[in-house]
DNA sequence: TCTGGGGTCCTAGGACCC
DNA sequence: TCTGGGGTCCTAGGACCC
């Protein structure tokens, strides 16, 4: 006999936020930014000004993430705004998923603050899921710093909507037997994979409950929605048996980096110039993932907030910063409308394994010779820092040479003391 | 909207081949 | 060419997630 799966979600709250207050605690820091209006938010000056995430008395004031800072201090004038540290982020994430290691090999981090616990066969070990839940949120809470939501079912799409329940600091169960009772009441927009288009189209279907979804003819749903019809569907009426996958078990399939320029960029020259301070770092994840490329695309984003992009298949794979950076560039020239740009992006994928020796007939001496200085420079920046070399043609600018990073896996340091 | 950055998957249409 | 049908590959764009 086969036991049911039990997985359970863990959802870490308003993470960005409770991480910032964790840390300024720890740093003796007198005020808890989780108990005044407060958000994470990215700088307007550099025209980054979003609500990255906000604590539970911002969210009285009607503060949503994703809006602009303008609009969040219109809301609450008092409004305490941090900046981001993603290093912080990261090694917080990283703490957490130790200790759910402790309580199942089979962990899949879903995102940097979420993720599920495959909890099959562990009940001999810790004891039924809802008290080993509540054993595994309250250790987090006193041992890291911060709460978590934990939600609990058979299948990884139940358990996502129960963590997502009452907040914050709360285990709920959704076993298939309580859908009805919990899941289907719920506003069709708060179904996973249900987003802002499906929403205004299942409202346009007479469709606006999760139950209206889930009792409605397939069918129709295909006829409007195409499979993404017959996906939320069978999402609403809680079918759904995808495994939990365990980090680096399946291999990434592409890598890209974009950013917002603090100005419009109106010349060709300085456009190339943040490619290649893109490519830095999207090459460099690629040899550090030790593969090739043989798709590169680039998107525009113009100051009128058009997007547009633009790719090609090249014919042999790479993983040069100097090739990709001359493809981007080809194909930023090919693309560019001449609008003046505000963001620009560099995305690699078909990525394939290097591990057998990339030299073939048809690589040159100066390919080999590119290997080798990239080599070269990916070692100097792991074992310097990222800045200790870049190219003389950002000297004469104001530009970043490299934009993004390459993250290096750390833990934070248990925070001692309760909440 | 004074509107970030990093992903994955799906679809439509055109090119090209038989 | 007032021309069919089916398959694959490629590209651009849009949807969703965090």
């Amino acid at each position: 006999m086969t036991n049911k799966p039990i997985i359970m979600h863990i959802d870490v709250n308003s993470a960005f936020l409770s991480w910032e207050a964790c840390y300024r605690l720890q740093q003796g820091d007198l005020l808890d930014l989780r108990t005044i209006p407060s958000i994470v938010g990215g700088n307007p000056d550099t025209r980054r000004g979003i609500v990255l995430a906000k604590s539970v008395p911002a969210k009285e004031f009607n503060i949503k993430t994703g809006e602009s800072l303008y609009s969040a201090l219109q809301k609450c004038p008092t409004l305490t705004i941090v900046a981001p540290r993603f290093d912080l982020y990261l090694k917080c994430s990283n703490s957490l998923i130790k200790l759910l290691e402790e309580y199942s090999p089979s962990i899949q981090r879903y995102s940097i603050d979420e993720c599920f616990l495959d909890y099959t066969n562990m009940e001999q070990h810790f004891g039924d899921p809802l008290s080993a839940a509540h054993k595994i949120k309250e250790r987090i809470k006193n041992e890291l710093g911060f709460t978590v939501n934990i939600g609990i079912s058979n299948n990884k799409l139940l358990a996502k909507m129960a963590s997502d329940f009452q907040k914050p600091d709360a285990v709920h169960t959704l076993y298939p037997h309580e859908i009805k009772e919990k899941m289907w009441p719920l506003p069709v927009g708060d179904l996973f994979m249900v987003g802002r288009a499906t929403k205004s189209k299942l409202h346009k279907l007479g469709i606006f409950t999760i139950k209206d979804l889930a009792t409605a003819d397939p069918k129709f749903l295909q006829k409007h929605l195409k499979s993404h019809g017959i996906l939320i569907w069978n999402l609403a009426n809680g079918i759904e048996n995808s495994p939990v996958i365990e980090e680096n078990s399946t291999p990434i399939k592409g890598i890209g980096n974009s950013t917002t320029i603090p100005f419009d960029v109106t010349d060709r020259k300085t456009a190339h110039l943040i490619l290649l301070s893109l490519v830095e770092t999207v090459s460099m994840r690629l040899r550090n993932e030790k593969a090739c490329t043989r798709l590169v695309s680039i998107s525009i984003r113009t100051n009128e907030f058009n997007n547009y992009s633009h790719q090609k298949k090249l014919t042999t794979p790479t993983d040069c910063t100097n090739h990709i950076f001359m493809h981007a560039c080809q194909l930023f020239n090919e693309a560019w409308k001449k609008e003046p740009i505000r963001k620009l992006g560099v995305r690699v994928s078909e990525l394939s394994n290097n591990n057998f020796s990339q030299v073939s007939l048809f690589d040159s001496i100066d390919t080999e010779k590119q290997k080798s200085i990239d080599k070269t420079i990916d070692e100097l920046r792991l074992r310097y820092g990222s800045h200790t070399v870049f190219r003389a043609s950002f000297l004469q600018s104001n530009l970043k040479a490299i934009t993004g990073g390459v993250s290096i896996e750390e833990e934070l340091p248990i925070i001692s003391g309760k909440l």
